[in-house]
DNA sequence: TATTTTTTGTTCGTGTGCAAATGAATTCCG
DNA sequence: CGGAATTCATTTGCACACGAACAAAAAATA
């Protein structure tokens, strides 16, 4: 009873915040987006990157497709395509096999941000992981991969 | 150049989204945002349920201060508790001692909400790390704490 | 004391992120 | 074949998340 006297902690019990694994998600997700935000050129975002990269491993997807390659629901991948489409790094067209799908292409400007991209992304990556060791690192991310 | 010539890797070299520790961070987010929303009751938001949690534990806070110790800056802890106070749940108070602060406190209903809230909370946190054992759930918070 | 710097809170703009509802096209299956 | 279920894209509404710019107040310091 001595430290919680003060503010009153006992409706917490042995809950604390900074114990919790969605609080430091988010405190690591925010360092990186910092990093990626910092190293990244052409102020590309990194759901952007993201969709650019999975168009230049895959080639062209439909839409909802290249939501789900991404990690992005309907109206998140919706929303991405249409700030990369402002900017003319990726083309549309209505797939002639299914009128419903919206085939999503990566334009060579966008090719050409790949390109230009990757070392960079390469570097946020490092750049986030530095604190760790190689060891480390591949533990952290076989831990993400399976609580994700 | 076996796999490469179909879709066009060649921009892309080593590189691949699915080893991007930005990507899983991410997904592991979207994951525990869901288990989150599922299991806490009243609709409170990871942002919102850590801000009540950080006023329990430490009492009343300058707006600021509280984001400080929820790791949001100024302009996301003020919409976090905007909508805090639109449920009643805090109250603020120009701070006599320095007549910038705004003093946010738990309010009654807040109160009870955290009593209320803190086993869902850690039901939340248990969810979310089922997938792993008890030495790799303290691995894993352990490597997310050093590269936040 | 007077000036500079820092802190605090606010507003604006952009970009996720997802649930839910809608409508159109396609597929599944009886 | 034809109705039911599914898929695809879109829209709306809400809630972060943060950089940037701003003004007022306080603190630091010359």
């Amino acid at each position: 009873m001595a430290s919680e006297a003060a503010a009153g902690l006992s409706a917490l019990g042995a809950y604390r915040l900074d114990e919790q694994v969605g609080f430091h998600l988010r405190r690591a997700g925010q360092r990186h987006a910092h990093i990626f935000a910092e190293g990244m050129p052409n102020g590309l975002t990194p759901t952007q990157w993201a969709a650019l990269v999975k168009l230049a491993e895959l080639g062209p997807l439909s839409q909802n497709l290249l939501g789900r390659e991404t990690a992005m629901d309907a109206a998140t991948i919706k929303g991405v395509v249409d700030r990369l489409l402002r900017r003319a790094l990726v083309s549309t067209a209505p797939d002639p096999a299914d009128a419903r799908r919206m085939l999503v292409s990566l334009s060579p400007a966008g090719r050409e941000a790949v390109e230009q991209g990757v070392a960079h992304a390469a570097a946020i990556t490092a750049e986030t992981l530095k604190p760790l060791s190689p060891a480390e690192r591949r533990q952290l991310l076989h831990l993400l991969q399976r609580i994700a």
